[in-house]
DNA sequence: CCGATGACTTGGTGCAACCCCC
DNA sequence: GGGGGTTGCACCAAGTCATCGG
């Protein structure tokens, strides 16, 4: 692909060829390797640090952008690998060592990289820095790095649309319903899509988005946007054609469940118009319901069809371009790329301690009754038993299929001829009642306790806190082992309940450098399973899944490493080249929508659907796992042809969070998906011919490394880049963070980013009315008394009975001004809160929008970072900090 | 070609720390 | 200072996608 790549406007190529990318850290491999730098103490990252640091970075700004904080580091630099001895001093330094890892790299390569920033880049790595001058060259103007060459970039339209998503979520509890609607009017309880505008930006209503391409929209409920006539495109970049061929026969399978399932739905349907009652007060678990419906197995059968076997260049194509990848990657290997994907090296020397394991089991002795009689269990049946006790309180004793699984997992711990003989005559409460007391009781130590064994917790921990990669340190994500519990799936998963056995070290297999020391086994007398010195991987160590044991759980390092900071930058870099090629692309699925051949409609079908809705790829799953589709696996089901043109989807995705969605389509989709869904069942595959790994097969030959869940990326970035430029006025800085709360919110929708309403909201909306109410009885009586002023008279008494003091007619008008921005402010606030009530900000901000966006535009309007950041973002997009302020997606 | 792995990203939840207002 | 609400973050489940191996 580098070569691809190349050809089109620079941006891209960063990937490899740039080595200057800038500012990012990413340096480490050559830096790191340099080991003699690594000075352990350096790195620390002390909170302080941070922020003192930062400060000049992101605030800096404006100017800033030039002033990259320097290597601040560099001091350090100087060193010579002394060791130890100098690093010392801080105390904490806990991996000591400086070690002995050191030695592996190669100076040669690390020249080149560095990076400069660091600023922000918390103090976590710093790396060291050195070389700089030494090399120096290079990379210094840091900042330049991407912007530029946007020049590309296309504007895309965007259609703002969208609307939102979920439903309401049920209450459990019918009487919540039932107050829930008289406010009703709210209309908090519409579905979100409803609600806003769409067009943040102004248009409203709709439509304006000229040629359709606009970025996805998702509307819920019954919103449908527009249309969008894609026509317009332009056809620039290569013509897709080929695509066509690539396509690919074969049938999907079909996959049977045969569970018959029952559909969780998360909330509760909707139908478009039932707008509001939200319930949302419900529990979520208990929303459910919903049957779903017609599950049909049909298994077997999808219809067959024939495959068409058409060629498949497409292969071919990807192997080619891996291969050149991996090539220039080993030619420049001066440079260094960054890593990058394919197997190569994600490492040259890596140390770390391993992992630590939870406490063992202490038996507490607290009876549980049987038939009304204590039950005296041993230490092990006694755990398990408490396992399910704690979750007394929980939707899972709803589910049938949670106790069924724990039943089955229990008793073979309790024994055929044990005195329980059924779980419905098992009391659990005194467990759960002696569980509660221990919740309370730790909740009441004083905080000097609690202090004390946070202290404790942290002394034992921290050397598990830390890895030294390529002589960085950085810190390790998830380094203690789960601890046995009772499995929580997600929706109807099959395996809810069953027993998630206690990990021991000869589970794990550790992967480490070759030189460093091997980590001791945190439990005497046991030894891992596996010793491992993989450094085409990035993780630690890892267990097989207890639940599903061909699969695993891994250690990695925490996502403010510069593994991971790079690999995130890639990805980004991904979504921007997109940009380059969307038009060709829609162009191109946009002729392939009447095209004879099924398959390639269907993948053009469905390509539009993953690029207008951001659906994910949707992969086929197996039968022990919980019944969600995605793209791909949309079942005949799960979208309804409205005349003329609009389709509803409604399907549970991922963690079976329900979509649902009525947009507007172009009328060849709309007829495309009437004939996929022709002469099959309800449960059939729609896109029959298609899989994930055939469409993103397809999608490689449009674009290098394109893949489905690219253009989940792409969207969602280039959504928030067009809405802060176009929303941002000129005004306070709390003004500008609403624009980029609201464009937050509108990817998040776009992306279906669900959260589960807040059991107290309803609670928190009334009181925040009677707040506001009471506000406005003040503001009568100031007007009262502004006229009694105007002509000499005392005030009225306040609703104590006492005099109120005298004021001027003026300071009265202030006051009145005054509550009038409180009121108005409260009126805001709790607008928003009603409209964010159900929505998840969080995951779009962490995983989908490009970084150097925000901090862009938070430098050219002088909104600080961190009021868009908080500490843990700001450490996992230190590779982003330096950015051009005129850095555009 | 295809299913099985294997590795890594994406996602929602729940609890604790924190913040803010009365 | 207390408690209700918010935020941060750990946790771990659930996806995506590439590669392996037959």
């Amino acid at each position: 692909m580098a070569v691809e790549a190349s050809t089109k406007p620079n941006l891209v190529n960063n990937f490899d060829d740039d080595d200057d990318d800038g500012p990012v850290v990413f340096k480490r491999s050559n830096a790191a390797s340099r080991q003699n730098q690594v000075n352990p103490e350096v790195r620390k990252p002390s909170p302080s640090t941070f922020n003192g640091q930062n400060s000049n970075a992101q605030k800096g700004k404006t100017p800033v952008p030039s002033s990259r904080p320097l290597p601040v580091k560099s001091p350090l630099v100087s060193l010579k690998p002394s060791t130890s001895s100098a690093k010392a001093s801080p105390v904490r330094s806990p991996l000591k060592s400086p070690v002995a890892y050191s030695k592996a790299s190669s100076p040669l390569d690390d020249r080149l990289k560095r990076s400069p920033l660091q600023n922000a880049s918390i103090a976590v790595k710093e790396e060291v820095s050195l070389i700089k001058d030494s090399n120096g060259l290079i990379d210094d103007d840091e900042d330049s790095e991407d912007d530029k060459p946007l020049s590309a970039r296309l504007k895309g339209n965007i259609n703002n649309a969208n609307k939102g998503i979920k439903t309401p979520k049920p209450d459990a509890s019918p009487v919540s319903k039932v107050n829930v609607k008289s406010p009703e009017d709210s209309d908090d309880e519409v579905p979100l899509s409803s609600r806003f505008p769409k067009s943040y930006g102004g248009t409203s209503g709709g439509k304006p988005f000229g040629s359709d391409e606009k970025k996805p929209l998702a509307n819920g409920g019954s919103i449908i946007k527009d249309k969008q006539q894609k026509s317009t495109f332009v056809p620039v970049k290569r013509p897709l054609d080929k695509a066509s061929s690539s396509a690919l026969s074969s049938a999907k399978k079909p996959k049977i469940s045969g569970t018959t399932t029952e559909v969780k739905v998360k909330q509760v349907t909707v139908k478009p118009e039932q707008k509001a009652d939200d319930d949302d007060h419900i529990p979520i678990a208990q929303r459910i319901k919903k049957a779903n419906t017609l599950v049909i197995k049909s298994s077997t059968m999808k219809t067959t069809k024939v495959t068409k076997s058409v060629s498949s260049s497409s292969k071919k194509i990807n192997k080619k371009s891996k291969k050149v990848m991996k090539n220039s990657k080993y030619s420049k290997s001066t440079k260094m790329l960054p890593s990058s994907g394919d197997g190569q090296k994600k490492w040259t020397t890596l140390v770390h301690s391993g992992v630590i394991f939870p406490p063992p089991y202490t038996p507490h002795g607290v009876k549980m009754l049987y038939k009304g009689k204590e039950v005296s269990l041993t230490p092990a049946q006694e755990e398990v038993a408490t396992m399910f006790a704690v979750m007394l309180d929980t939707d899972y004793m709803q589910k049938d299929k949670f106790k069924e699984n724990f039943w089955n997992d229990w008793r073979k711990l309790l024994g055929k001829n044990h005195v329980i003989q059924n779980l419905d005559n098992c009391d659990f409460k005194p467990i759960y009642k002696w569980h509660q007391e221990q919740k309370e009781k730790k909740k009441q130590m004083t905080s000097e306790e609690k202090k004390v064994l946070k202290e404790d917790k942290l002394k034992q921990e921290e050397k598990f806190m830390w890895a030294i990669v390529d002589g960085v340190k950085e810190k390790v994500g998830n380094f203690r082992v789960e601890p046995p519990g009772l499995f929580r799936g997600r929706g109807e998963h099959p395996k809810m309940g069953k027993l998630k056995k206690r990990i021991r070290p000869c589970d794990i297999t550790i992967n480490i450098g070759k030189d460093a020391p091997v980590p001791e086994c945190p439990i005497p007398g046991e030894s891992w399973k596996e010793v491992k010195h993989d450094n085409t991987v990035t993780w630690l160590a890892f267990w097989n899944d207890p639940i599903n044991p061909k699969e695993f759980k891994y250690v990695f390092l925490a996502a403010s490493s510069s593994l991971k900071g790079q690999s995130d930058k890639e990805k980004y870099e991904k979504a921007r080249k997109l940009k380059d090629y969307i038009q060709s692309i829609r162009t191109a699925y946009t002729k392939d929508f009447t095209v004879k051949d099924i398959t390639r409609r269907q993948i053009a079908v469905a390509t539009y659907l993953i690029d207008k809705l951001a659906l994910r790829a949707g992969n086929e799953k197996d039968d022990d796992e919980a019944d969600t589709v995605g793209c791909c696996t949309l079942k005949v089901s799960n979208v309804e042809c409205i005349p003329p043109n609009n389709l509803k989807f409604d399907f549970l995705g991922k963690d079976s969070i329900q979509y649902v969605n009525t947009v507007e389509v172009e009328l060849p989709v709309y007829k495309a998906i009437g004939q996929f869904q022709g002469g099959k069942k309800q449960n059939d595959d729609l896109f029959d011919k298609l899989d994930t790994a055939k469409l993103n097969a397809h999608l490689k030959e449009l674009m290098p490394g394109l893949t489905a869940k690219v253009f989940r990326t792409f969207n969602a970035s280039i959504t928030l880049d067009e809405m802060l430029s176009k929303g941002t006025k000129q005004g306070e800085v709390a003004e500008k963070i609403l624009v980029y709360q609201h464009a937050n919110k509108e990817v998040a929708i776009i992306c279906n980013h669900q959260r589960t309403v807040s059991k107290t909201h309803g609670a928190q909306m009334s009181k925040l009315t009677d707040k506001i109410e009471e506000l406005k009885d003040v503001i009568k009586d100031l007007k009262i008394d502004l006229d009694r002023a105007k002509k000499g008279k005392p005030p009225l008494k306040d609703s104590d009975g006492k005099q109120k003091r005298n004021l001027t007619p003026e300071a009265i008008d202030k006051k009145i001004a005054q509550t009038n921005v409180k009121i108005e402010k409260m009126e805001r606030d709790m607008k928003t809160k009603e409209d964010l009530k159900s929505v998840a900000l969080g995951t779009s901000k962490i995983n989908y929008l490009d970084p150097r966006i925000t901090v862009a535009w938070c430098k050219r309007h002088d909104v600080p970072i961190e009021k868009i950041f908080n500490k843990s973002l700001l450490a996992k997009f230190a590779w982003a900090m330096d950015v051009d302020p005129e850095f555009r997606f």
